[in-house]
DNA sequence: CGGTCAATTGATGTAGTTCAAGGTTAGTGG
DNA sequence: CCACTAACCTTGAACTACATCAATTGACCG
């Protein structure tokens, strides 16, 4: 599961293809489809949480701002995504899109009902809630103790997980975020991230074709990024 | 809310004392207490989550062990605090007791059941799964930008806030964690810890009356407490 | 062609880590 | 009662990974 899609993660690839007349899905199909530019905000942190939103297509994210002026990005969502299925009455964070987006919008009294009532779409809500949380747990270890290597190498090789075909030995990532995102996102500067990116360009473990599209980089390595990410053995005995 | 308590946070006065049958305190309340000693481990992260617990008394951390060896904590837990409401097929962390603790231990089948045929109970798991939410964005925020000051006021703050009462000028904390508690919850190290509570009580924002206690701590100006913790105006705008 | 924006690269600074050395308290056993 | 040990905490000195500041490059675009 992907730890930067923060808010509802659960990638069941079963699930995905499944029509279910009561899925998670379902529920939002009857809404009309909204489309972001690239930049366009879908709400803010403090607003009243009136709506819950499927994402279609695209890339959002999600972010803080706090006292001094710094933005803490708290996930990333692509399609599939699901933004506020464990949320209260004000939005704990402010969203944005990356790339021009498609979203669907459902009012929260009619998600809570539909939760009620629905004795199939508990269990799959109640999923991709346990999903977040899972992924804030990955996240607050990558942000407590691992490098800037280990946390880009962290990030894109969960990016990597979501694209990747079994067979493959390497796979071109096509990143729709900037390097001021994922500084944001790692807990990092732009410096650092681009640093370290050229530092794992050196080392042969990743490659990135043509230097004008630097968005879309090529893992050269899987394995050695494994090992960088530092999250082989997380069960590690004492 | 009191991030620390990372699983299970809703601490609403007013549920507290109220006796209802159908909340979650009374679904564990036919279960025997257990005692557990101070270092006791409860399960260990990657167990199967076959219970769901309810603290009675003392206090838990809840940790996972990265590769290098390295402890995270990802919160603490106090009487009335529940362990496992948002998990899945396997603990995603160990529990262990830092104090002498007593819990309550439920099936996880029963806790599900009940949550699926218990129309009052649901709203409260729901809640309790929103404030654990909502602590580890807090918690995520803390780790990705805050100095070690501003870590360690945070921390002392929440704790303040759970046990102040609304008039007093100051109150003292008995903190029951070490310092290499706090440090591994607050993505510190110990020697960090240590001095910037002498940095602390140097600025008079803190003391320690007995030097031999030092989990008894007094805060002496809860509003420069709250000043360097830097999160008074969330909402800052641009 | 200048202007802007994102990314890179270099030089310097620093907060917090690491390593190392006490100090204090509590428990144990003579 | 006094060693002796083991945790835990504190303090100091040196180091380092990352931040900060600053300059440069390259892509895009009117």
């Amino acid at each position: 599961m992907f730890a930067a899609s923060y808010t509802g993660a659960s990638h069941t690839p079963k699930a995905v293809h499944v029509y279910r007349t009561n899925c998670l899905h379902a529920l939002f199909s009857k809404q009309p489809a909204e489309h972001l530019m690239a930049g366009q905000s879908l709400f803010f942190e403090g607003d009243d949480a009136n709506h819950v939103f499927e994402v279609l297509d695209g890339t959002l994210r999600i972010f803080r701002i706090i006292s001094d002026g710094r933005r803490v990005i708290t996930g990333f969502l692509d399609a599939r995504d699901v933004i506020g299925v464990s949320l209260r009455a004000r939005y704990l964070y402010s969203a944005e899109a990356i790339t021009p987006s498609t979203v669907r919008r459902l009012p929260r009294r009619h998600f809570d009902a539909a939760v009620v009532s629905n004795d199939e779409l508990r269990p799959e809500v109640f999923a991709r809630v346990s999903d977040e949380m899972a992924a804030a747990q990955d996240q607050m270890v990558l942000l407590s103790c691992k490098s800037a290597e280990e946390r880009l190498c962290s990030f894109l090789l969960k990016y990597l997980k979501r694209i990747t075909i079994p067979g493959e030995r390497q796979a071109t990532l096509e990143l729709p975020m900037s390097r001021l995102d994922m500084a944001d996102y790692l807990g990092l500067t732009i410096e650092t991230v681009s640093r370290t990116v050229t530092k794992l360009i050196n080392k042969g473990v990743l490659s990135i074709k043509d230097p004008g599209v630097r968005h879309s980089i090529r893992i050269e390595k899987p394995r050695m990024l494994a090992q960088l990410a530092g999250d082989s053995d997380e069960h590690a005995d004492d």
